[in-house]
DNA sequence: TGTATATGGATGCATATGCATTAAAATCAA
DNA sequence: TTGATTTTAATGCATATGCATCCATATACA
């Protein structure tokens, strides 16, 4: 056991390996054919999508951006610019939030509604293309547990 | 049938949209947990690490960045780059392709070298950590069987 | 052989991202 | 209250990426 730091060492083997380059490149197959269907039908891109998609749930009176944050996959500054972006486009607005003047909520305009669902189509029949169509029902399952673990792991120890 | 696009369109169940979700997140997470790692021991980024492990494979002569490109996940113009970067920092040369003016063979420095042995233990503790760790080896087995089913179904048609 | 086309690779320009810092309001502590 | 700390959000600057195009050489073909 060496003093410096107390871990556990482990090199993982070729098995291991395999399994995460496969992980690497499926992310990236499934993720470029998403962006490609989007892009080639005129559409803005996944996360857009996924922004608009929790700016909506939120209903009229919006969300906080320090909460969507937690939803997505955005660091802080990323979400900031895209949020900026998005009211650019006249797809959300941003407004005061009379409890902390620090903050705002952001909330969806029609047009960014309907923008939303006028992607929804495209990124399934995408999702089902080059994800779901090559897995059998079991498959999908097993896939959600692993991953699921590996998420969990992941997110605070 | 309709006549314009003759494929079937099937949007994604709630099944599979959490499927998805867990890759694109878990996918999210381990990367972050390798880049962050790299980062903090003052090590370049996997990318640098994926390209020069290939070119160090390629030996003496090196490799042409076209043979390259396929077995990375830039496109071409981003490998131009990056393969400009490396050879910036030192790491790998660009030597002109006796048969073939247009191109040029790149081989790895034993700088190049260095840190690429010097980025494996780095690299192979956060794949450990933020993946393997969490899987038992049948779990690792199965999703080498799922994941590769999506990049082989991405790969051709 | 000369001309068209394809291939390997780089690059200008616009856009996006990462990092560090800043500003402003809120909360806490004395 | 006042001052120190934390939280929410934006931004300046450097770097990276995407897209389209360009340059040079190689190949095809008439």
């Amino acid at each position: 056991m060496n003093v410096i730091g107390l871990g556990m060492s482990r090199i993982p083997d070729d098995r291991v390996m395999r399994a995460w380059a496969r992980l690497v490149r499926a992310q990236d197959a499934v993720m470029t054919a998403v962006e490609r269907a989007l892009k080639s039908a005129d559409l803005p891109s996944l996360s857009w999508y996924d922004a608009l998609l929790e700016i909506e749930r939120s209903g009229e009176d919006g969300i906080r951006p320090f909460e969507l944050e937690k939803e997505l996959l955005l660091p802080q500054y990323g979400l900031s610019r895209l949020l900026s972006r998005l009211e650019n486009a006249g797809y959300t607005v941003r407004k005061s939030a009379r409890d902390d003047g620090r903050g705002h909520r952001v909330a969806i305009t029609d047009e960014g509604s309907r923008i939303r669902k006028a992607m929804w189509p495209v990124y399934a029949q995408a999702i089902d293309d080059s994800f779901a169509a090559h897995l059998t029902s079991g498959e999908i399952g097993l896939l959600t547990e692993a991953l699921g673990k590996i998420v969990a792991g992941n997110r605070i120890g």
